[in-house]
DNA sequence: GTTCAACTCGTATCGACGATAACACAGATT
DNA sequence: AATCTGTGTTATCGTCGATACGAGTTGAAC
């Protein structure tokens, strides 16, 4: 009964003010804006929160209190960086779900982080250790949590306040498996190997960017201008179609 | 030009702008201390920017322009992946000195993104573009510059924002290595498929045939034949030009 | 030299905001 | 009944971003 007769103060607050600013347009909300939606008077908003960044705070946290709910419930499956894979995933979607919840989080004015990043980090850190236990991490699970999660957060801000710079949303995967693949080792023993063995041919994405790098700075004369655009548009199909690279097929 | 007051005034208002922000504990500064910083009146403030949000955009690119200054004048070195390891190292260390600009930069209320991200943008994808031509890039160029820079601009938001979860510097070159070494290729100039020209370049009729035998033992599905066809044939006229072997650009 | 117009700049001010003081009220405790 | 505690309301303060208005200031025409 979300809209029950009588809610707890600090319940109807708080969720006037996740309304608020789920519909706001900047990720900013007055508190006279949240005190008149919820129908209770100012002092009692800072009676209970102390402070327009405690308000604040405990909205971004219980926002991603639900997130992070639906985190736990994902039981560990067999493999830790399969896991790791889809906590990425989460919270990048999660990012693009609620951008302002999300920009709250890394917004100035909020001096104390809210808990609930570190309870993310915290999280991040368990996935980790397991995969420290699998022997799948190259390096102490302590250091590989803060590479990921800066590289997320930077993915997911990019997506989020530089849409138009960032318009493919493949990147995310890319950073997301550079970054995985270079603090893991793939499970299987027989391929302790952790250089991986290159065929010596490059492959079609390669070949493709090259030459619509050398394209790109040396037009040939014998090429129209259409031509020239087709073929450009061509290297870069290929050059995009296959994923990964060549490292660890 | 009949601007030579405003010039004047325009150039104060900045600096006291630049000042006050430099040494304010948070992120923002009150257009009041700054017009009284400046000697000015609100009024002219507001005449010559138009809004808070003009004044901090114009203070962020005025800060980034040096920054950006200093990284125009490194002039590109021998190995285009190792300038790309100094522009991350540049950016990190730009980010530490001016924490307060650069967390302006993803602060919200900005509703414009200030154009020296975007000149930072297009500053890394000609680094990129250069280690595209050379060869030693495994992605197109402009998927590059994402991943490299929302990698980046996560390290350093990090770094600022949660200094006592990233207590270690070193996660930073972590990331760097493992960002940059996924998408690039080491250069090895004992490759056997294609021999590099003496300035480590593959020229246009190597990389074009090289990319034509590849094609041929494996079609990509998202072709038409006709495609194909038209494509290898392009490829074919690419081989055989041999008589341009320019220097780029 | 006087007058007028255009422009510049500072004072005063407006509305909105964050935050707080003071007071009024209900129910529980003693 | 008297008191205490937690709650709710009104009124208010100081600051902020932004602007209207009029007092200077310049330059040129008469």
């Amino acid at each position: 009964m979300p809209y029950g007769e009588h809610m707890d103060a600090r319940e109807k607050i708080l969720e006037a003010a996740t309304a608020l600013l789920a519909e706001a347009p900047v990720a900013d909300v007055s508190t006279r804006a949240v005190c008149e939606a919820a129908g209770v008077g100012a002092p009692m908003l800072y009676r209970l929160f102390g402070d327009k960044a405690g308000l604040l705070a405990a909205v971004v946290d219980r926002g991603f209190e639900r997130y992070l709910a639906s985190k736990r419930a994902a039981r560990p499956g067999d493999d830790p960086v399969a896991d790791l894979k889809k906590g990425w995933d989460n919270h990048t979607r999660f990012a693009l779900e609620h951008p302002n919840h999300y920009r709250l989080m890394y917004s100035p004015g909020l001096t104390v982080p809210p808990a609930s990043a570190q309870e993310a980090h915290a999280l991040l850190h368990a996935i980790l250790e397991r995969c420290a236990a699998a022997g799948r991490l190259t390096v102490p699970p302590a250091l590989a949590t803060q590479v990921i999660m800066s590289a997320n957060v930077g993915a997911a801000l990019s997506l989020l306040t530089r849409p138009e710079q960032y318009p493919d949303p493949r990147f995310s995967e890319r950073l997301r498996d550079a970054v995985i693949g270079s603090l893991t080792r793939p499970a299987d023993p027989a391929d302790a190997t952790d250089a991986p063995a290159s065929d010596g041919q490059a492959p079609v994405p390669v070949a493709a960017a090259t030459l619509a790098a050398r394209l790109r700075a040396e037009v040939p004369p014998t090429f129209t201008a259409a031509e020239s655009a087709l073929l450009q548009q061509w290297l870069e199909k290929l050059s995009a179609d296959q994923g990964v690279s060549g490292r660890r097929r």
